[in-house]
DNA sequence: CAACTCATCTTGTATATACAAGGAAATTAT
DNA sequence: ATAATTTCCTTGTATATACAAGATGAGTTG
């Protein structure tokens, strides 16, 4: 057994969302569906697929189904998520502020690093992450707009859903807190 | 059964690494000494130990057992391995490319944001990442060295590790490359 | 028609079991 | 004494099974 049951699963479940088979949203097959597909025990294929979700890149929903995530919802939440899980280890809260949202037109350095024209459209965030009430990363992420259409909505979006939060329960313990501020009074 | 099994152990972990009990690198309870200590079944005790490790807050080795991680090696590599997740669902390779690296004198909106005084030293670092060659995000970090004494060795570290990258990897397919750079010169 | 019950499908938790594979230490053979 | 083998403990993969719990729709009942 060179390459593991529940690993071709999720790779079979993978590249039905690459290739665009299975959009956003879409239900995937349910375990019992997967068992008789791929001839394995139900507990194999529950295991890929709580790994992907684990992941990010799909959604559970006891009595309703599995589904692919929106990919709205993923770079920053599980980048929080993480970060939660880690000072909560070291025996802190957690949690984070957005000062800033928006999006701007490069400065040269910003430009060339991110290869695109200077002066051009850029999102901007500024996030600080808090452990134990205490500012301990201030964190200004620039995002190239031709590759994450939607990355404002994003973020504005992962703020609302406390459900998500939720459901990672046991060791999540996120707060979020939105403060629309004012742009480029703390930079420069 | 109000909070799981499995649960529970992961908190009895949990609590006997933020209480200091057991110290990085140390050893903890094997799948059978859980199984025995709280009256499980092997696989139950299982669960607890790999969420734990997927959470980047336990290591494991076949063989040899299951650690205590180093908390150096969390926040970066852990965040760096999911954005590589989904960049991986989207059909993407992902790399990244670490500019900046520094310790330096905070200007006043910055020692604001962290809390700590004008001048006073924090850390910095920035990093690109790119997905399919194309650079899609440049993040900026600020870090209450306070707080994180060993911010700088810590995503350092991170770079030469390339095991731990190997350990995840059916879905990480990461590339760290080092371009250690001048600072300052693309910022202000 | 409305409300309720029930069957059914889904995911969630838990157990017992089996075998494979890696690592380390004790035992044995050279 | 050194080298090879064996043994044991560890994690890794996989199965079959059981019951709990949420969601949905069909059917029954009022």
């Amino acid at each position: 057994m060179s390459v593991p049951k529940f690993a071709q699963i999720k790779e079979f479940i993978l590249e039905n969302i690459q290739s665009g088979e299975w959009q956003e949203n879409d239900r995937v097959p349910s375990e019992n569906e997967l068992t008789s597909q791929f001839q394995v025990s139900r507990m194999t294929a529950r295991r890929a697929l709580c790994e992907l979700t684990d992941a990010g890149i799909l959604t559970r929903s006891q009595g309703q189904g599995t589904f692919v995530a929106s990919f709205k919802s993923q770079s920053s939440l599980l980048e929080i998520k993480n970060i939660a899980d880690e000072v909560k280890a070291r025996n802190s809260d957690y949690s984070c502020t957005i000062l800033v949202m928006e999006s701007i037109r490069a400065i040269a350095p910003i430009a060339i690093a991110l290869g695109v024209e200077v002066d051009s459209h850029v999102y901007r965030s500024v996030i600080v992450h808090n452990e134990n009430e205490q500012p301990l990363q201030v964190e200004e992420r620039f995002v190239n707009p031709a590759l994450a259409k939607d990355y404002l909505q994003q973020d504005f979006h992962s703020l609302t859903p406390h459900e998500y939060l939720s459901l990672n329960a046991p060791l999540t313990e996120a707060r979020h807190t939105v403060e629309a501020i004012m742009p480029n009074q703390e930079m420069c």
